[in-house]
DNA sequence: TTGCATAGTGTATAATTAACACATAAGCTG
DNA sequence: CAGCTTATGTGTTAATTATACACTATGCAA
């Protein structure tokens, strides 16, 4: 195995959406005391590994995602870097640090990446036991910046999906409107009116309704639709949609 | 001084106005064969330097704004991280870096940050000969992978002129409206409409009229505008403007 | 005083956005 | 199997915003 780069790091939020919430994956980070077993303290992390040496910054991200989560081939997206001097440097950083990777610099600069998967896709139990969903309006008690790195990242998100149609990389390849609504509700923050909405998908060429319908629930069911990246690249005209 | 983290550095791309076009802040690089002084290649690099240890991000390239062109307190927008493994590897990099730098690692990651300045302020001759302005259309020869970086650059720029107000920081305090469309246009690359533009800014209460007009100039005078930062900051509502 | 160069101004039309309510279909329940 | 529950699906109007477009005003220079 490669070497690792010990000042460099990447850390990937991974966003995820359970058709009711958008949500953040998160490992459980536990140091015990070796002598009495007892927990000094429990928080969760996102996740993240150094960069080896020879590996671009996107492999090391693709890397990290696939050993953690077992995930491929998913979105990811570079948003920001967080270098600050003092960014582990808190008290149950330094307690981590210290007896974890006690090989670790002090001062490591980590690339930021988000991705985008279906929650559904990511059963966050045999392999990566402490790893969980949590909604991204309840958080819990965060390593290291990562608070910070996932504020970031949410805004990053939102900016870029008031750009560009990388919501679908959060459904499964079938999906309705009101999921698609309700995706976007829940990434925006905001609720949006029906109607209105479902005129503005009617535009989006790469929104494609199958003829298919629904089945098994109690109500009457919806149309399915797919999303054609390929009719997205071609109907796409580069609009920067600046407001000037 | 402190010494340098060798596999890290930040590259600022320092935007300037001139009144008519966008420009870019470029060092020349000059190898010359130790024995002969026969030049061996010549070309443009941005402004860049190692982080130190003990050093933010921001803090490494406020400094190298500082060093390299004299210029403090000015707007620094950090904006991607580039982390190729060959991003130093073309032929004039290597021969570059292992005659001048041949301790440094080969595989540096750099942060990107742009800065905006109004370019009268910037006069690149004294201290900082080799420095000068090129206009984003008309580039010259760039080492590493410099040129990537100020692609990169600009498109954030523009994504970001087209939600905030930091135009202004292009500009020299008093101007006029002219001037800040044609700013508008050199960063957004294209022709606007003066009565709808002019119609947009009346709408920004910050942009404050002063009872002065521009003098010694050909032809009416125009009416002088500041920016007024404070009244932004309160006038602003977070609008984030999802197309959705 | 005339010419030159840029400043400054308003209106009509088109396009986009926002607000809003009721009928429909499937499963479930009794 | 009747009726209840639940989410789907659909159109119009008003308000706002964006676009297109041409002439007069002012100061300086020749």
């Amino acid at each position: 195995m490669r070497p690792i780069i010990p000042n460099i790091s990447v850390d990937c939020v991974v966003f995820g959406f359970d058709m009711k919430k958008l949500n953040v994956l998160l490992t459980e980070r536990q140091l015990k005391d070796p002598k009495t077993d007892e927990i000094i303290f429990t928080d969760y992390t996102l996740q993240g590994h150094h960069v080896l040496e020879g590996e671009n910054l996107n492999e090391a991200a693709i890397r990290v995602l696939r050993d953690k989560t077992g995930l491929h081939d998913i979105f990811l997206e570079q948003f920001h870097t967080f270098g600050n001097t003092d960014r582990m440097l808190n008290e149950r950083d330094i307690l981590w640090t210290e007896k974890i990777y006690p090989m670790v610099a002090h001062h490591v600069v980590s690339v930021g990446y988000y991705s985008l998967v279906d929650s559904a896709t990511v059963k966050p139990d045999q392999a990566h036991q402490q790893t969980k969903w949590f909604s991204v309006e309840d958080l819990p008690e965060l390593g290291f910046d990562h608070a910070e790195i996932i504020e970031k990242a949410l805004y990053c998100l939102r900016v870029k999906l008031s750009r560009e149609p990388i919501g679908f990389e959060l459904l499964p390849e079938k999906f309705t409107l009101s999921q698609l609504q309700s995706l976007y509700e829940a990434v925006l923050g905001k609720k949006l009116d029906r109607r209105n909405f479902r005129k503005k998908v009617a535009l989006m060429k790469y929104v494609i309704p199958l003829d298919e319908k629904q089945r098994g629930v109690a109500h009457k069911p919806a149309q399915v639709f797919i999303f054609s990246k390929d009719v997205y690249q071609r109907t796409k005209k580069e609009k920067l949609d600046f407001s000037i």
